[in-house]
DNA sequence: TCCATATTTTTAGAAATATGGAAACATCAA
DNA sequence: TTGATGTTTCCATATTTCTAAAAATATGGA
């Protein structure tokens, strides 16, 4: 992933409804969610939520598909996996202190653990 | 972490200049840069710098101390990782598949890794 | 104290982003 | 074709962010 991606992918993140509908649609996988419904369940008005998902679309995090009269949007996760990978990077090669602890703890991931 | 401090780290870190300064300051660990010398290196004016600094503060993604008349900035390697294990938190209950893949990557990590 | 150095704060103009109503566009059913 | 539904585009306004010069602040040495 390039930084112009990156920054591109962290900036559609840093913003508060985005960031809602980012881990709406999250929990919404694999089926996604209509353009429409997630506007309702935000509370976003529809020409808001519109320009909020081209933003994430064209940074690459959700992915959409037509479905008769309503657009079908998904997480792209393995996009959200490469942005994550391209953070570590950095201090993996040299402080793996950091990714030491950071591994653990994805090691234990499974369906019903824990949030902190 | 909470939702408003990692929608401020993520803003913070979706900045051209910002982006460079925190990876530069994560080559330096543990010793840091003083702020001119980040604003030198990355060609940077110094109140352009410190306003970038500040914003990176305040995110708590870097820590300072003075020392002398300079002031030390180091990379604040933990808060990158609560970040980051905020943002994996969600596909992590749910999509383990995300996440062993991710921790796989992170498993292999040594000071002299591949970087891709 | 006075001066040089290091950094931050203040300030302000330019550019980018957020918001949401109205209109336009796309799809399907009758 | 007409109408109903779902979504996006257009547009204007409000807000935030970026940038960097100038001034202010902090530190240490002479």
């Amino acid at each position: 992933m390039e930084t112009s991606n990156v920054i591109e992918s962290f900036s559609a993140l840093a913003q508060a409804t985005r960031l809602d509908i980012f881990r709406l649609l999250v929990r919404q996988e694999p089926d996604g969610l209509p353009a429409g419904e997630i506007a309702r369940q935000l509370s976003v008005p529809h020409a808001t939520m519109s320009a909020h998902l081209s933003v994430l679309s064209r940074a690459g995090l959700v992915v959409s598909r037509r479905q008769g009269r309503s657009i079908i949007y998904r997480a792209n996760l393995s996009h959200m996996q490469e942005a994550i990978r391209f953070l570590v990077r950095d201090c993996c090669a040299g402080h793996p202190e950091v990714c030491g602890p950071l591994a653990e703890s994805l090691i234990g991931c499974t369906p019903n653990q824990d949030r902190e």
